[in-house]
DNA sequence: CACCCAATAATTGTCGACAATCATCATGAA
DNA sequence: TTCATGATGATTGTCGACAATTATTGGGTG
């Protein structure tokens, strides 16, 4: 068979499923697997080189995860995210990232804080150089986020949010094609919200994070309405 | 109210991977399956008379689910909650279901909120006939808290929920063998978050549930606070 | 006695093949 | 024409067997 290069990044890719899991989750991700097809075993099978043991095992990951819908004896579609969806998306972010929140001002380490200014110092570095560019920005902005969940110091936290819901979060990007234009605001927010969690203030935190989740839900329902017009504009 | 589960005449398991993760997942939340413990496929395989391509998949939902831990190559075991896990779980719940009560007090049906009043009298009846029981009364708390994240309408929240994180919630009942004695407030507690619900009163709604979770977390801790003491007097 | 190492046994990972189910499409009747 | 219906093809579900890796055990050596 074909030993593919170990490209993979992470330590213990050991096993087939792992990697092919990794990869559709990527895949999925990235846009290659277009929302709402359908994906087929013997498909897949072929294109990665394995057989339907291990492709299996990771499409009932991927299912879990609700990157893939299945339909038994019928097949597997990927995700599609509606607006509706997206917007529960966000309610969810917004409960789990406040608390997250909270519980970084009660629990970060000084390392950890520095390191969350060095991101945000960085991100607007690189937001200087390329103003309309959006892909970085929404980059550091989910660097951002990350970096304040592992904060929090929940496993559990983290391990819904970082392993779960960002890659949803990262799928709604190639979905709706957000460009989220609302730089300034959301850099002062950010600096706020570090600013209380290295006073510690916890409830500071949450409320801010609340908030800065809560508006970019706003920005994306104005941003939804105005193609919503867009289209009905031209049409056809 | 409803059965979980009623043997292999399920309506809609038409496969059997689907069927052994549902009863896998009966057997680790009832404690048959010991937590900790590893488990074989060839063992379950024999036990459920399959073969281990269904049982593994099975397995690869149940560890996403995060009811058994695996390592390449080595093998599963059940997952065995420290104290710490279910504080996080329970920082976890204060997040999700304080915004399923917000969205339920907004979305919530007249239907709805009566069944939600049914299963408070229905709660308060048993808890009435068996003071000491609690079982009873912690499954009519769960079942409280169910038809809440229901009526917040919000499908993901839903499913982290229900199909997640209430099976730890009842796996962690049988690890700490919970008694949670503090009935009459938990009573109050419940009536005050319904009558906010009926009142579409979103924000007191989401506080008081919040105030519920971090009680019922709270009296966790204290009576973990105590066992530990117990088992310092009359250490073998 | 403790420790290391090789041989063995058991378990996990992967594969190919067969059976069951579903989608498609052509055929024919109302 | 349109709808029902049955044959055909493809896909999913399941199984048993083989390969790879790990745990175990027994013997030998310091």
């Amino acid at each position: 068979m074909k030993p593919v290069e170990a490209e993979s990044s992470s330590p213990e890719v050991r096993t087939l499923a792992e990697r092919v899991f990794q990869q559709l989750q990527d895949a999925i991700v990235r846009g290659e697997l277009v929302p709402g097809s359908k994906i087929t075993e013997p498909g897949l099978s072929r294109t990665y080189g394995i057989s339907r043991g291990p492709l299996r095992e990771a499409m009932r990951r991927l299912e879990a995860h609700r990157l893939i819908e299945r339909v038994p004896h019928v097949g597997a579609r990927v995700v599609k995210l509606s607006i509706q969806e997206l917007l529960e998306l966000f309610d969810v972010r917004e409960a789990l990232e406040s608390m997250a929140a909270r519980l970084a001002a009660e629990h970060m380490t000084a390392e950890e804080i520095a390191g969350l200014r060095e991101v945000l110092a960085l991100h607007e570095r690189q937001a200087d150089l390329k103003k309309g560019e959006a892909y970085f920005q929404r980059e550091g902005d989910l660097d951002f986020h990350y970096r304040i969940v592992q904060g929090s110091h929940n496993r559990m936290l983290v391990t819904m949010l970082c392993d779960d819901l960002y890659y949803l979060v990262r799928l709604y990007r190639t979905q709706f094609s957000a460009s989220g234009s609302r730089p300034q605001r959301a850099f002062v927010e950010h600096h706020r919200i570090v600013d209380a969690i290295e006073a510690g203030d916890a409830e500071l935190s949450e409320l801010l994070m609340r908030r800065h989740v809560s508006a970019s839900r706003a920005n994306v329902v104005d941003r939804y309405a105005a193609s919503l017009r867009e289209s009905e504009d031209s049409p056809a």
